[in-house]
RNA sequence: GUCCCCCUCGUCUAGCCCGGUCCAGGACACCUCCCUUUCACGGAGGUAACAAGGGUUCAAAUCCCUUGGGGGACGCCA
């Protein structure tokens, strides 16, 4: 079997999404599977929409996400380039070929006729195509024209058999040739439209397999023809389905945390992205027996394209979170303190410890600066849980109890968690209580909530001094907290 | 409107091609309990689906048809 090649060609009109991402990596997994070669292709013949900034984007994106590519417009390769803009010549060279092939005419009709002419067609509830009106123009007349007239080429499809896809996924559908009108190729100034430029391309780098969004079903079979009249072997095509947003509706722009950069900014890491995305729309079919947590060489291993879905699926931002979960207990300490390195001055030193105490609950790197909130001095005046916790004469009594106690032991050089532990115990005992009624004040006192990472682990970090002004603080509280 | 595609728990899915082992399995989320002097993590349970209706068959989630619902395309966008 010949060398596999897919390819994921973007257009450099914004950031990388979600649904973008999967089509890539889906290209991705099967090119790999199969040691073939996975090609970055920069579909850039529409210069109005193009937008600065995003091709460099793309790459920045997708090497984080480790889809890596084999030839590209930045690494070159034998069958460059690799941005349309720089194949206006293959794509006339492939017109003038297909000129002499088929029927191919210039249609001179403006954006305000053809506008008009589908308003038309779609009052009297028709099939909205070109309806021919410069198909019968002479080639003499049409050279004339020419020459003072704007003009797009077109290509005549009269009728005959069917077109006929062989998509993987779908198996084969079939297209009536009557319902493809003829279709523009090119504007008179060589510039290409994608449904030919795309075609041209991927039969001209030789692709093997065309893994795209079901969107470009209908495409296909315009492209198809192309190949035909050509004489091309059309390529394995391959349609995955679309992704759905988390209410049913499309995945659209509109949904900025959808984009591989600000997921990234969420704090989301690769492992965790990719891994959910390989199983939307596909899965290995033994999860049952496996779990779900794949690392992108076991899904290059693992992937296949007869096992991808039909039906689109919905975005479930809570799933994308678990398994991110599950890739980022993966990471040693001090892989997350690197990858999440502290925001204020002088945590350095106790940073890994720090994030060691909030790991466990972070699903994101991001959740992991929660330890912040944690490491500076609580504000109990605006603490909801102060005003009810260090309140009446227990908590007060115990506090002051245990921050004598706390004192001493520091002073005789016991380690704060130590002394902390043992003071509060103690207090406990004097003021006699215990359970939640000892502890909970001590908590509070310390970090102005209920809920929070170990305290005695926390104490450690926050060395002894911290927590004796912290208590006095709290003593302080109570007095005025009635 | 026309054409194409799709339809299993709320969500992602296994099963469907090759009907019986499926009063439908797993995962996320949710609920309960355990662990825990907090929250979480972890552990044990639980609620929850074959879109509807007709066929075919001894037997249908699985095959066929119809209806319904959803999505995509119909650009000098990709």
């Amino acid at each position: 079997m010949a060398l596999v090649r897919t390819r994921f060609a973007p257009s450099p009109s914004g950031f990388l999404h979600l649904g973008n991402a999967r089509t890539a990596l889906f290209a991705f997994l099967y090119a790999r599977k199969t040691n073939g070669r996975f090609i970055l292709r920069i579909e850039d013949t529409d210069q109005e929409r193009l937008v600065p900034g995003s091709e460099a984007s793309i790459y920045e994106d997708l090497k984080w996400l480790n889809l890596n590519w084999d030839e590209g417009p930045d690494i070159g390769g034998p069958l460059g380039p690799y941005r349309c803009s720089e194949r206006y010549d293959v794509y006339k060279v492939q017109l003038k070929r297909l000129q002499k092939a088929t029927r191919v005419y210039r249609c001179f009709c403006t954006t305000e006729q053809l506008d008009q002419d589908r308003a038309l067609l779609s009052s009297q509830k028709k099939l909205i195509k070109y309806v021919g009106r410069c198909l019968n123009i002479s080639d003499a007349e049409s050279e004339k024209r020419a020459a003072t007239e704007n003009f797009v080429w077109r290509m005549h499809i009269p009728p005959g058999d069917p077109v006929v896809v062989n998509d993987v996924i779908r198996g084969k559908v079939e297209m009536s040739r009557d319902v493809i009108g003829d279709f523009v190729l090119g504007r008179a100034s060589g510039v290409p439209v994608f449904l030919f430029a795309n075609a041209i391309d991927d039969a001209v780098q030789e692709m093997t397999h065309v893994i795209r969004g079901e969107d470009h079903l209908s495409n296909t079979f315009r492209q198809v023809l192309i190949y035909q009249a050509l004489g091309h072997e059309p390529p394995v095509f391959v349609h995955l389905p679309m992704i759905g947003s988390e209410g049913g509706g499309k995945l659209s722009k509109r949904e900025g945390s959808l984009s591989i950069g600000d997921l990234r900014k969420e704090g989301f890491i690769p492992a965790g992205i990719l891994n959910y995305l390989a199983l939307l729309g596909w899965s290995p079919g033994d999860t049952a027996q496996t779990g779900e947590k794949f690392s992108l060489k076991e899904l290059s291993e693992r992937f296949d394209l007869e096992r991808v879905h039909k039906g689109r699926a919905l975005f479930d931002y809570q799933k994308l979170r678990f398994l991110n979960q599950q890739h980022l207990n993966d990471l040693s300490l001090e892989e997350l303190a690197k990858l999440a390195p502290p925001r204020k001055p002088g945590l350095e030193g106790i940073w890994k410890d720090a994030i060691a105490l909030v790991r466990q609950d972070a699903a994101t790197l991001e959740e992991l600066y929660r330890i912040d909130a944690f490491l500076a001095a609580p504000d109990l005046k605006s603490s909801p849980s102060a005003t009810t916790i260090l309140k009446g004469e227990n908590p007060k009594k115990a506090l002051q109890e245990g921050l004598s106690l706390f004192e001493k032991a520091v002073a005789g050089n016991q380690p704060a968690e130590v002394a902390l532990k043992e003071s509060i115990q103690a207090a406990g005992k004097t003021v006699g209580i215990k359970g939640k009624d000892l502890f909970f004040p001590f908590r509070v006192a310390l970090t102005g909530v209920e809920a929070g990472p170990e305290l005695v682990p926390l104490a450690k970090i926050l060395g002894s001094s911290e927590i004796i002004s912290r208590l006095k603080n709290a003593i302080e509280f109570t007095a005025s907290n009635t």
